[in-house]
DNA sequence: TGGATTGTCTGGTATATACCAGAAGAGAGC
DNA sequence: GCTCTCTTCTGGTATATACCAGACAATCCA
C-alpha cells in the first residue's frame, strides 16, 4: 500500500511480517499454551490491515502448528506435540498412563454393522458378518487429541459394546476374551479432516491431520481389530525404530478410508 | 458413522458445493494424474462466483490432497501416494529401485558445517566437529516427493561429498566406507514447508508437509548419519510394523528442526 | 535462424465491505 | 439461585476490485 510506511520493510508481504510478528510471543513462550491469539479484525487493526490480510496471517501460524482455531470462539496457542512410539504394541492409553499423561476417551458412537468388502478382507471375515464399530474421542489435557474408529468382529469378541468402552480396547480384549496384540500393520498419512471430525474436536472445519491406521493381529498372525484415527496435525508426532533385518510389512495394499487411490499399487 | 455422509442437500455453502462439484472428476478418474484443474478465474465465472470463493474451493482440494498447486502455473490433480515401509532399515532409494519406481535425487547443495548443539548430540560428535550437509531433492514420475537434508561426521567419512550423492548414501556408506546402517530411530510429525522447501519442490509456499526425521546406527549402535525430509504430504504414506515386545526407541528426545518444542518431555 | 519483446495466461497479495451464525457474558425477570 | 433474552464478541462466507509477478507462447525484428 502507500509507500512510506517506513517500518521494518524488507519488501517482505505484509502478511508474511504480520505472521513474523505474531510468531514471536508464541516460540518465546510469552503466551503460554492455550492463551487466546488476538482476533482477526484486532490483528488487522493493530497492523493497519484488512481483515482478510490479518485473517491469512492468522491462518499461516495454524498451518505452522503454532496455533489452532476453535470454532467461533477464537485461535489459541497449540499445545506441546504428544509423542507416541508407534513401534511397540502397546496401546496408545496404555503408553499415555505410563508417561503420567492423563487421557480422557468420550464414547461418541458404537453400533453393529455388517462388514463390507473392504473391512471384510481386512479383518478376515465373511462380508456381512457382524462387525462392531465404535467412534471415540481422546483428549488430554483438556484438549481434542484424537478421534478414532475401530472395527471388531463381532462373533469373536460377543458383547463388546457392552464394556466400558472408555478404556484400552486392546487391554480390554486381553482381559476379557484372552486374544493378545502381537503386531500391527500400521499407515500414516497427512489427509484432512471431515467435517464430523473437526467438529467432534470443536475444530474449524477444512483442516489437515495425521491418519493412523492400524490393523492389529494375535499371536496367530489373524487380524481382529481395525483401528483408523485422525490426529490434530500439530499435535501428534509419531516415533519408530526400524531395523535391517525386518522385513516387517507384508506389502499387500490395504485401502484407507475414504481418500481416492482407485488403482491398487503396481 | 456408516453412511451418514451429511448433508448432501440442504443449503451448503457455495464454496462447499463448488468443491464437491470439482471433485468428482478426479476421484471418478475422468481427470486423470497430473491434469490441469480448471483455473480461479474459469472456475469463478463457471460458478458464478468471484474470484476469492473459487479460489478457496480449489484450495479447499489442495487440502484433500485431491489437487495441488505449482507456483504461478496452475493447479493439476495430485498423482498417487507413494508407499514407504519405514520399519525396514533399507533405504527408501533402494526400497523404490525394487518397487520399479524410477527415482530420480537432485543434488541441491553440499557444505561443511561444524556442529552445533543439537547436532553434536544426535550425532555423538564433539560440538564444533565437521559434519557433511547435503539437501538433496528427490523426485518420482516427474514430480517432486520430498526433499532431504542429511548430516554425517566429515571425520568418520571423509571425501564422501566427492562422491556422487545421486544415490543411496546408505548404501554409498556401506560400499566405501564399511558402516551399515543396522537400525533407525524415527520421527514423524506434520508440519508447514519452508519457503525454500516448497521452492525447491515448485510447489506454492505456506503449505502443510510430513516430517520424517530418521537418525540411522550402526551395528555397534552408533549413530552416524541424521536425515530430515520433508515430504508432500498428499503423496506420502509410511508404513510400519509394531510388535509388543519391541521395546524399542529409548525415548529420549531429539529436537526437531525448527518446530518449537522450548520444554523437554517430563 | 535466433534473440528479444509483447501479450495473456496463471496464482499471490491486498483492499473494503457486508451479512451470517456460534459462543459468551451481562442483566432482567422470576 | 435460576432461567431467558439481548448484546457483543468471535470466526465463516461472500461480494467486487485492483495490481503484482511468474510462466509461456506467439510474434517481431535483426
Amino acid at each position: 500500500m502507500t509507500g512510506a510506511s517506513s517500518h521494518t520493510d524488507h519488501s517482505q508481504s505484509r502478511f508474511q511480517q504480520i505472521v513474523d510478528a505474531l510468531r514471536h510471543p508464541i516460540v518465546d513462550g510469552t503466551l503460554p499454551e492455550k492463551a487466546a491469539l488476538p482476533s482477526e479484525r484486532t490483528v488487522a487493526e493493530q497492523h493497519g490491515v484488512s481483515r482478510m490480510t490479518a485473517r491469512r496471517a492468522l491462518e499461516a501460524l495454524e498451518t505452522e502448528g503454532l496455533a489452532y482455531s476453535e470454532g467461533r470462539r477464537g485461535r489459541f496457542v497449540s499445545p506441546r506435540r504428544v509423542r507416541y512410539n508407534i513401534s511397540e504394541m502397546v496401546s496408545f492409553v496404555a503408553d499415555a498412563q505410563t508417561a503420567g499423561r492423563e487421557l480422557e476417551i468420550v464414547l461418541i458412537e458404537a453400533v453393529t454393522i455388517p462388514a463390507d468388502a473392504v473391512l471384510s478382507r481386512i479383518l478376515a471375515v465373511a462380508e456381512g458378518d457382524a462387525l462392531y464399530a465404535y467412534q471415540r474421542l481422546f483428549r488430554t489435557g483438556g484438549h481434542a487429541l484424537f478421534v478414532e474408529t475401530e472395527y471388531v468382529s463381532a462373533n469373536r469378541f460377543p458383547g463388546l459394546l457392552q464394556c466400558d468402552l472408555g478404556q484400552s480396547t486392546t487391554q480390554l480384549i486381553e482381559r476379557d476374551f484372552g486374544t493378545v496384540a502381537a503386531t500391527g500393520d500400521i499407515s500414516i498419512r497427512m489427509r484432512a479432516m471431515s467435517d464430523d471430525e473437526a467438529h467432534l474436536m470443536g475444530l474449524a472445519p477444512n483442516r489437515a491431520g495425521l491418519e493412523l491406521e492400524q490393523v492389529i493381529r494375535d499371536s496367530a498372525g489373524a487380524p481382529f481389530c481395525l483401528g483408523r484415527q485422525i490426529w490434530r496435525g500439530e499435535l501428534a508426532e509419531f516415533t519408530a525404530r526400524a531395523m535391517v533385518n525386518a522385513r516387517a510389512l507384508d506389502d499387500q495394499p490395504h485401502r484407507s478410508g475414504k481418500n481416492r487411490d482407485p488403482v491398487p499399487e503396481d
